[in-house]
DNA sequence: TTGTATAATACTGCATCCATAATTATGTAT
DNA sequence: ATACATAATTATGGATGCAGTATTATACAA
C-alpha cells in the first residue's frame, strides 16, 4: 500500500500548470483570464481554479479586479528598477553567508552545478544553461541556511519571470553571465564572503543593465 | 450618488479580520480553524472563508494541511533568527535609501510621528507607542520609494506578529527602544546615509536580543 | 487493561447553482 | 451621425450540496 506523501490539493496543481502558463508567456501581461473557459479546459469546477488565482495574486503574478476579473500583472520598468537592486542585495547577503556555512561537499556541488553551466554554454544548450542557472543561484541561497530569505528572493524571482525581456536579456549575455559566474565561484572556492558577496551583488546588477538595454533596443524597435 | 472606489470583496475582508485575530492572539500558534464555525460565526459560507484562507497560508499566516485542516502557523526560535537578521538588513537599507531621497517637509513629518512616540512613551501610553513606532518604520519604508522592498519587509513584519513575546518585549525595552529611534532620526536630520543605516540595522537585532531574553525568561518560568 | 479492528462521525475539497454587478448591444432622440 | 439611455448578455462573487477521506468512537480480542 503506497502511501501518498503529498496529497496536493487541486488548487495547487492549477496554481502550478498557471504558473507554469504565465512563466512561458504563453498568458503574457496584461492577459484577461476567462475563469469558466479555463475551467471547462482542464475539465474542473471554477471553485479550484478560483482558489489558484487568489494564491497566484499573492504571489503577484496575477491582479483581481473585484467584480472586473483577473489578469496577469503587468511589470513596468519602474518595478524592475526596484526589484534588482533589492535581488542584488539579498543575493549578495546569501553568496556571503553560503561561504561561511558551506562544507567542502557544498562547494563540491557547486562546481559541479556550475561544470553543467560551462557545458551548456559550450553546447549552445540555452534551456539547460537557463536551468543550471537557476540552480546554481538556488543552491547558494540554501547554502545561506536562511529560509526566509530563501522564500522572499524566490518569491521575487517569480515576479521578474513576468518580463519576456528578462530570459531573452540572459540570452544575449551568456559569455558575459558565464564570467560572472566563474568570479562568484572562484571566491566562493577561496573562502572570501564579501568577495562573493560583492561578486553575486555585481551580477545581478548587471542583468539589470542588460535588461534596461533590452528594453530601449525594443523601444526603438516599436 | 456615490460610487464606490474600493469594491472591496468579502474574502478580503474576512482575511483582514482573520489576521487581526490571529495578531491579538485570539487565535493563538497552532489553532485549529474551525471552517463551518468561523463561517456561520461571521454569517457567510465557507466559500469566501476558504478563498481567505488561501490568501492568508501564501502569507505565511496559516498553514494548509491538504485534508486535514487548516492551522495557525507556529513560529519558531530558528525562524526569528532567520528573520531578524534579514529584516534588519532590509530596514537598514531603507534608512540609508529614505535620508538620500527625503525631502525637508519628509524628516519634519518623521520628526512630528517620532515626537508622538515620545509624548506616548512619557504618558506610558503603550499601544499609542507601538503604533508610532509601527508608523515611523512604515514611514522610513515609504520614503525608500521602493515599493517592493516595502511590501517584503511589511510581509515579514505580518509573521513576526505572530510571536506573542514579539510584542511583550519592545513594552520592556520602551526606553531602549526610545533612545535607538532617537539615534536613527538624528543621522536622518544630520542627512548621513550610512549611519542611519546602521542605526537602523541594529535597532532591529537589537530587538532579537530582547526576544530572545524573553524566551529564556519565559522557557526558565516553564 | 491495552492494543487492534471496525463502525460512526465530522470535515475537507470540489461541483453546481443563483443573484448581482459589469459589459456589451440595441434603440431612440437630437 | 453621434450621443445618450435602456435592454440583453455575460461574468463574477457567494451559497449550497455532496462525495470522499481523516478522525474519533466503539467493540472485541489478547
Amino acid at each position: 500500500m503506497t502511501h501518498r506523501i503529498a496529497p496536493t490539493a487541486l488548487y495547487q496543481e492549477v496554481a502550478e500548470r498557471l504558473r507554469q502558463r504565465i512563466f512561458a508567456h504563453e498568458l503574457p501581461p496584461g492577459t484577461w483570464i476567462d475563469e469558466q473557459k479555463l475551467a471547462e479546459q482542464y475539465g474542473i469546477s471554477r471553485t479550484p481554479l478560483r482558489e489558484a488565482l487568489k494564491v497566484l495574486a499573492s504571489e503577484g503574478l496575477v491582479t483581481l479586479r473585484p467584480r472586473r476579473g483577473c489578469y496577469v500583472t503587468e511589470i513596468s520598468a519602474e518595478d524592475l528598477d526596484d526589484i534588482f537592486p533589492l535581488m542584488a542585495m539579498l543575493e549578495g547577503r546569501c553568496a556571503a553567508e553560503a561561504v561561511r556555512r558551506a562544507t567542502r561537499a557544498d562547494v563540491e556541488g557547486l562546481e559541479a552545478i556550475h561544470e553543467t553551466l560551462e557545458q551548456s554554454a559550450r553546447d549552445g544548450r540555452i534551456d539547460a544553461f537557463f536551468e543550471a542557472n537557476q540552480l546554481f543561484h538556488r543552491r547558494i541561497q540554501e547554502l545561506s541556511g536562511n529560509r526566509w530569505m530563501l522564500s522572499v528572493i524566490q518569491d521575487l524571482r517569480k515576479v521578474l519571470k513576468l518580463s519576456r525581456l528578462h530570459s531573452l536579456s540572459l540570452e544575449g549575455r551568456l559569455q558575459q553571465s558565464l564570467d560572472e559566474h566563474r568570479t562568484i565561484l572562484a571566491a566562493i572556492k577561496a573562502g572570501q564572503p564579501s568577495a562573493a558577496e560583492t561578486a553575486m551583488h555585481d551580477h545581478l546588477l548587471s542583468g539589470r543593465e542588460a535588461l534596461a538595454k533590452m528594453q530601449d533596443a525594443h523601444a526603438k524597435a516599436a
